[in-house]
DNA sequence: AATGAATGAGCCTTCATTCAT
DNA sequence: GATGAATGAAGGCTCATTCAT
């Protein structure tokens, strides 16, 4: 077992591993974490069917770290930006939804066979299996990525709404934000039936985000507490500048 | 293989083939169809090992049998009710969000090992598994039952919005709605770890369904044709030009 | 898995099951339990590879089956004659000793490839596996096999020696007359080697143990309680000097 | 390979070639050949994966080196003092018999973990895995170290029974005394577990020692040759009839 | 009609060994 | 000279499926 500790960061022929966490991503985005096979993996990788063990000790071990290198894809580029209170809330808002909307399209347009297509892709289809069965590394990924997120988006909704971040309306809030966004995502197989003509091109994507930020900012104005609301009607609108 | 078109409607003790269906809908729902092994299922059915393949020549013929049966529980009571125009649009959305959600909801109440708590149940989970990975089966789900309820759903939309089912603008928002529902379906695992405290009690659900109603009212209302402006602020929908 | 709780004692093609005890026994027997591979038991069974974990759940399910076998065959024939005190303590003694030495021995006579030649055999060299590598399944023969056998000699030795049963000389005497005879049978490959004329015949078996019997006889006297020296000579201590 | 004939006596670094040998006495002792891993091996003695082919070819070759150096510690100290026949009989049957007790238990107190309470130790547990499954090795440990012992047994023996060390009595009676002995070196699992109380310290040894001899004794002493019958009382042996 | 026994493919993993560096 | 990476052969076990009864 190489990694040790890992000190000596890498000599050199580690490229093995690379394409092995590579091609787990993708097959275990294909097919999920049991219904994967470590021979697939292997094979695509073009290792050895004991090049798992050996670099990742179990299968488990490697589904952990193809995991753990998703959840540094999973960026959260501007959440410095939108945690500091330099920006208003719905500037704040449209910025994550945007982002949360093409960090997932992106990874959506991979093409099986074509692992180039979404560099560092696969992990929102990851998530869709660990939906419909969690593993453990779920919770890893809830608490270093998801559960920051949630609470970033409640923290700019509570702004909007003037309410806390764990206002019960604040919550359910941010799941009607959130639901919206990840519904392409979740639901995609669906979607696709039901809406051929919807390509995921960067202008639909756009174009997505726009309408689930204006409706989302008009039905939480509509939930806005009644003293604030005369902070609306008037409502500048935020159209894309 | 006795039913090959069932001239003789059922013997008596076909019995064994509705407790194997059940079961199997059990067992497929909370791990899916890979990972369900026929053991389970005829061990929780208490038939033989072969039964299944007796009853329904394969694993998958019984997938396929209990994804049928589920399109029948998938009931859309009020769908005639909705359909025809004498509910206004808004109350008619109230009531599709209302229905999705408690139906999607009671069957999520199912615990494990209390199989009738969720009678029928388990065709929600089915299908966030089908999400993960589509199967055969999935077309007909979608053909019979999420196609209609999303063409159904447009409809009363276009109503509300002033525009026709198939616009853009309708197809966004009911992706909006129905995106809202399913998301506490199809992200529970990680709901539950987000939030607790939330229990699906029926006052739960109505709350939700509640919320997600007005949300998207005033959403949609947002998005109205200008010549519906008069019913609310200045707001210039920013929908695609 | 069929034995759930055996009622039906056995249906008929259980043949199977047996043929598989037996040719378990011998590979065993031969190469104890780690080194020993269910193919191997399989194909002298002329069964499938999944026979073992069908019948007997597990490789160690199988082990237990045999040990457990085995412990039937360990029988202790005159166990109630030697209990009874109806026998004088030195008759007992040959009988015991005997008894251990015939049945070790005959397990000895099986040769390899000759699977017939020791009927129900290899219990003995399964348990020189034991010794050199303890399974969970030597606790269970300790307890219904060797456990009471120890016993029963530390009676008879006891009344030998007018001393309790669990006095520390009875222990040591019963480990003298034990030690002598089951060293046949533990040490038999540097036996076979340092006395190469030594073949396990009936009769020579019947040497070996009167051969011991008058030798613990022997060493049993000198060790008698002072008080009844009367039935010795002098009794030279056998203190260390 | 580099130690072809060795040419060059060692460099400096094949200190990890006796590291080495000492972990594989260890592991050997503990799990035997078969189920011993060459990596646990590297493991304990800080080397590499490969280090074990590389210093001994093989697997096999590593035990085997193991096997050649337990015989050198399986030391004979009183070899010369006692085949010289300025020692009574039964002086050098007392040394033999304690002299074999104490290396045995010295190797047995050996606990895991703590590789130096028995210096160069696991050379008896080695002898119990080769009793259940012998080896190549087997053969070289017989030739060197157990057949001179036990012809050197056979010669005390002989003394003290006025018979040929090759007499069939002789050499039962010598099966007797190493039996006595070995027995606790080879049942230790069970007795171990029959009598929880044993536990092996020098005085413990000692007083096995000490029983052992007097009891073996006066084993002997009841089958000298009838010659000899003067030395004892009338001792009515019950030799075979 | 329906079952218990049996099958063979295949999966994950481990292990001793080799090879390029 | 010596090591980390890689290999391929098994091994135990599970599973969906079939067959004789």
């Amino acid at each position: 077992m190489p990694p040790k500790d890992a000190p000596p960061p890498s000599p050199e022929q580690e490229i093995t591993r690379s394409r092995l966490l590579e091609a787990a991503g993708e097959v275990f985005a294909e097919h999920g974490f049991q219904a994967t096979t470590v021979r697939d993996i292997c094979a695509r990788a073009g290792a050895n069917v004991a090049a798992v063990n050996y670099h990742f000790r179990d299968k488990m071990g490697l589904y952990d770290a193809v995991l753990k290198e998703s959840l540094c894809v999973a960026g959260h580029d501007d959440v410095r930006r939108i945690a500091e209170q330099s920006l208003s809330p719905e500037i704040a808002l449209r910025l994550m939804i945007t982002g949360m909307l093409t960090r997932m399209s992106l990874n959506l347009l991979s093409k099986p066979g074509d692992p180039a297509s979404g560099r560092g892709s696969w992990h929102v289809r990851i998530m869709a299996h660990e939906m419909a069965q969690p593993t453990a590394g779920l919770d890893r990924v809830i608490e270093q990525v998801i559960g920051p997120n949630y609470a970033l988006m409640r923290q700019v909704l509570g702004r909007l709404l003037e309410l806390p971040p764990d206002h019960e309306t604040t919550r359910l809030c941010a799941h009607s934000v959130i639901g919206q966004v990840v519904h392409y995502a979740h639901a995609r197989p669906v979607i696709s039936r039901l809406w051929p003509d919807l390509n995921m091109s960067p202008e639909r994507i756009h174009q997505i985000a726009e309408h689930i930020t204006s409706f989302s900012l008009a039905g939480l104005r509509a939930l806005q507490s009644p003293a604030g609301s005369s902070k609306q009607c008037s409502a500048p609108n935020q159209g894309k500048p």
